[in-house]
DNA sequence: TTGGCGTGGTTGTATATACAACCACCACGC
DNA sequence: GCGTGGTGGTTGTATATACAACCACGCCAA
């Protein structure tokens, strides 16, 4: 392969590849809003997780899996950290099987503290993407909406 | 607060919340990716680097944190493992300060040999996501490009 | 009744990511 | 000529993420 073969292919992932952009868009994003959340010790995964708890009681970890689109050993080790945090009870359920997920009362009350500043990182990320942007990546992600 | 209040409040959240959708497209894009390119033992973070060095020649990590909005620390990590692999050479500079990168000729041959499969994995995010909103994210995604 | 098999979950290992703290070094002002 | 400050980089620590391998336990079929 000539030079400007793997030179011209650079230039052609680089400028077209999806995954960067959307990864980029991630560490962007992920950063405005951890930022906005840190005076509260917690991380924009985190409330994710509390929220989708919050929304889906009693759900099994395997559950979240489908509606996060996150590996089983991933959430796995999330959710310790959250139940050490004591901000998340599991119990074994009645049903099939597995342990059934819930915020406890310290969870319920983080979700509610951190409220305001989720507010103010949504604006932030309005602002720093633009308000078309912003509006026009949520329309097009809201299949990626956890609902 | 009332239970309706923290229960609302993680719905509103899961469903209105932008990092949580961006978030997860980044793992469900990146596990196409990752995917298409096991066979050559490379993530598609490490071609994002290769081709990100491929075309800013020469450039210093330091120029690289601005291009891909990334961390120093986090750089100089991936860094290090892509010189560990012997993909990517870094030489102190004539200029300014700090050190200068360069793809190794086994980089280069990394890059010609895993746009095939990056090829693949650009189709399969296509077909995977709808012709439509890919095309509908690349446009948005524009100014996320390294470029 | 018992021997798999499938499902749910954890653990081992590795990468990607960030923040904070630190170090190294050069340039410039005095 | 010598501080001192700014810049570039690494290291400590922690989280988020994935894949592969493993474990635990019910359930069903022979």
């Amino acid at each position: 392969m000539t030079q400007a073969g793997w030179r011209q292919l650079g230039h052609r992932i680089a400028s077209e590849c999806l995954a960067i952009r959307v990864r980029r868009l991630g560490r962007v994003v992920s950063r405005i809003y951890d930022t906005a959340l840190a005076p509260y010790r917690i991380s924009i995964a985190q409330v994710n997780l509390l929220a989708a708890i919050a929304v889906a009681r009693g759900a099994r970890p395997t559950d979240l899996t489908q509606v996060l689109d996150v590996e089983k050993s991933t959430l796995s080790r999330d959710l310790k950290r959250m139940e050490d945090l004591g901000w998340v009870r599991s119990d074994p359920t009645a049903r099939p099987r597995g342990r059934s997920l819930t915020l406890t009362p310290a969870g319920e009350r983080m979700l509610v503290q951190v409220a305001p500043a989720w507010e103010e990182a949504q604006q932030m990320a309005s602002s720093e993407l633009g308000k078309q942007p912003f509006e026009q990546l949520q329309k097009l992600l809201l299949p990626f909406a956890p609902l």
